[in-house]
RNA sequence: GCCGACAUAGCGUAAUUGGUAGCGCAACUGACUUGUAAUCAGUAGGUUGGGGGUUCGAUUCCCUCUGUCGGCACCA
């Protein structure tokens, strides 16, 4: 997809068209007032308050057909620099251009705008020399946007759109849009019945079918075999605890709106659990810990409940009720670094094995200035952020830090990816935690016999299970590797009443897979195609030939072409596709 | 939660300017016995998301709830 903010020319062509929409808007509604219509990856937008107005899907035709009559026009685009005095005079009418200019550094920065035509805005530039050269454009969705981005404050309406150079690149871009929308994990889990939600169990609630649940399953292996092999020790902790257990974590002061609400049993209060840290703190206070026993890492695949905003609920990509692979790590100070690190490997790993190549690492560091979010104490904040950025610049990884996405008991590492459909999503996470182990009053024993404060790294590889097996179908777009796939093999013989004693023979001589095997009574086309449209990895076509031969013939998803080999071949084929998680 | 749109059979869809709904795939039955992406014929399947209102009559219009979608806000 082309990233039109990183594109000059296409940059200068959107900002224009944005300019361009704003006029048609104001023709069409003169009281339109105007705040701010940058340039996005996507193309741009502009964010108008029209008053009682709304925009539907037939404005929205009605402000294209403006905007291309206006560029038909051909009106040249002049620049002018003004005062910051004039200026406030120029737009003295629009609350939204003075408050904008209000903040502007005279001395600093030249103030100008640029004139179409009948309509002046308030813009830095650069545009393009004349309307006429916006020709290949596309208004794409509208929506409501709360003004600076506060949900406090008015709601004004946004127009998206997008703006090329030639028809073709629309085109391909519309086209690109569209496939992009065919690999939706929402689309990909419905065709191939691997989850769905339904009204009675609520929203944010997928049921994971027997599809689902094979992946799921695989996923969890696939990890705990890692975890295992790199120390980790794994529980099970209960779905639900007391408030006064989120009271002493801190979490019920911080997040209280987030989870579901909570529920009295006989004298006690209770809620569904939001996360496990809090139950893991307790697992790792059951026991008196010596210096030499540290780092000690307990892991989870744990069923978590957060009362996610209605409008923020998605498929499986963000849900109320969620699994996470989630593991704290309590470790001495000097250890933070080594364990810290050896997250990150495991982290560089797992994306190897699943070919995930596009995704960005993010510092989360805390906004100083945010006392209610944060705990108050510099120290402790600088020595975990200094911490973090050493361990990562040893690790000689790119990131970029965030202020004021750290979470309230210390800052953290996240790692994000693009799904096929909407804005990046976080994946994996690994947080430094000087805090809860404070609240808890954990400790060990030093090697002076002095009890210790043990510092605590939150992590999750794949963050949630559910999450991650949204965005592994939309990178495979359902096409699974056949560690993964739900079928593995789907055996057809051509004819049951030569065949199907042979393929029946396969089928328990590969019982190791999940194997399917298809005596329908249907011609072999139709069960190729349905075996392909079911995206199974391998499907073996057995007739005569493979009977006679005592071989194999099989094809690959994604592949037209037949080939034939003996068992053992075959199996080794499987083996190496296995191991290499192809 | 906010702005807007949408909800028709398992899935994908059509239609009704208010007179209770068609099609394709899938399912089922029968015939065909098949060598690389759809064999033919037939059958069954719908309180048109739930509730309420207007009306002689609502799937269509209005209200409301639930869910879904596009954004915004949120994301321990």
């Amino acid at each position: 997809m082309k990233n039109i903010l990183q594109d000059e020319r296409l940059n200068m062509l959107n900002h224009s068209c944005a300019h361009l929409l704003a006029q048609a808007v104001k023709h069409l509604y003169p009281k339109a007032l105007f705040w701010v219509g940058p340039v996005i990856e996507e193309g741009f937008y502009y964010d108008i308050d029209l008053g009682d107005e709304v925009i539907t899907d037939e404005s929205l035709l009605k402000i294209e057909k403006e905007m291309k009559k206006i560029a038909k026009d051909g009106k040249k685009i002049i620049r002018h620099e003004v005062s910051k005095k004039e200026a406030l005079e120029i737009f003295k009418d629009n609350p939204y251009k003075i408050d904008l200019i209000q903040r502007m550094d005279e001395k600093n920065t030249v103030i100008s705008y640029y004139t179409q035509g009948d309509f002046s805005d308030l813009c830095r530039g650069p545009h393009v020399e004349s309307v006429k050269e916006l020709k290949h454009f596309k208004l794409l969705k509208f929506s409501g946007a709360y003004y600076k981005g506060d949900k406090n404050n008015k709601m004004l309406q946004r127009i998206y759109g997008v703006c090329f150079d030639n028809e073709k690149d629309l085109d391909d871009y519309l086209q690109e849009l569209k496939e992009a929308s065919e690999r939706d994990h929402r689309k990909i889990g419905k065709n191939l019945n691997i989850f769905i939600t339904h009204d009675l169990v609520g929203k944010g609630m997928p049921l994971w079918l027997p599809n689902g649940a094979i992946i799921r399953k695989e996923l969890e292996n696939y990890i705990y075999k890692k975890e295992q092999k790199l120390g980790y020790k794994h529980v099970y902790t209960p779905c639900v605890g007391t408030v006064d257990l989120y009271k002493t974590s801190g979490h019920w002061d911080h997040y209280q709106e987030n989870m579901f609400p909570s529920m009295k049993v006989d004298e006690e209060e209770f809620v569904l659990r939001p996360m496990n840290c809090p139950h893991h703190m307790l697992v790792y206070a059951n026991t008196l810990h010596s210096y030499r026993d540290l780092p000690i890492r307990i892991g989870e695949f744990a069923t978590d409940f957060r009362y996610e905003a209605s409008g923020a609920v998605k498929g499986l990509e963000r849900v109320r009720c969620m699994c996470q692979n989630d593991a704290h790590l309590f470790v001495t100070p000097e250890q933070i670094g080594d364990e810290f690190k050896k997250v990150v490997e495991l982290i560089l790993d797992v994306y190897h094995d699943f070919g995930i190549k596009n995704y960005k690492f993010r510092l989360s560091l805390r906004d100083k200035e945010d006392k209610e979010k944060y705990f108050d104490d510099d120290e402790m904040w600088d020595t975990a952020e200094n911490k973090l950025r050493e361990v990562l610049n040893s690790l000689e990884i790119p990131y970029y830090e965030a202020v004021g996405e750290a979470a309230f008991y210390g800052p953290k590492l996240d790692v994000e990816v693009k799904p096929a459909v909407g804005p990046e999503v976080t994946l994996s996470t690994c947080q430094l935690d000087f805090l809860l182990p404070r609240r808890f009053d954990l400790s060990y024993i030093d090697n002076e016999g002095n009890k210790q404060i043990p510092v605590v790294i939150h992590r999750a590889i794949f963050g949630t299970f559910d999450r991650f097996t949204a965005f592994i179908l939309e990178e495979t777009k359902g096409a699974l590797p056949l560690w993964l796939s739900p079928v593995q093999i789907n055996i057809i013989p051509v004819n049951n009443e030569y065949h199907l004693d042979y393929a029946q023979k396969l089928q328990e001589k590969l019982s190791n897979y999940r194997v399917e095997l298809d005596s329908r009574e249907e011609k072999l086309g139709y069960k190729i195609r349905e075996s392909v449209t079911k995206k199974i990895p391998i499907t073996l076509i057995i007739g005569q030939k493979e009977v006679d031969n005592n071989t194999i013939s099989y094809r690959l998803y994604g592949s037209e072409e037949t080939k034939t080999v003996s068992f053992e071949e075959f199996n080794n084929l499987l083996e190496q596709r296995i191991l290499e998680k192809n």
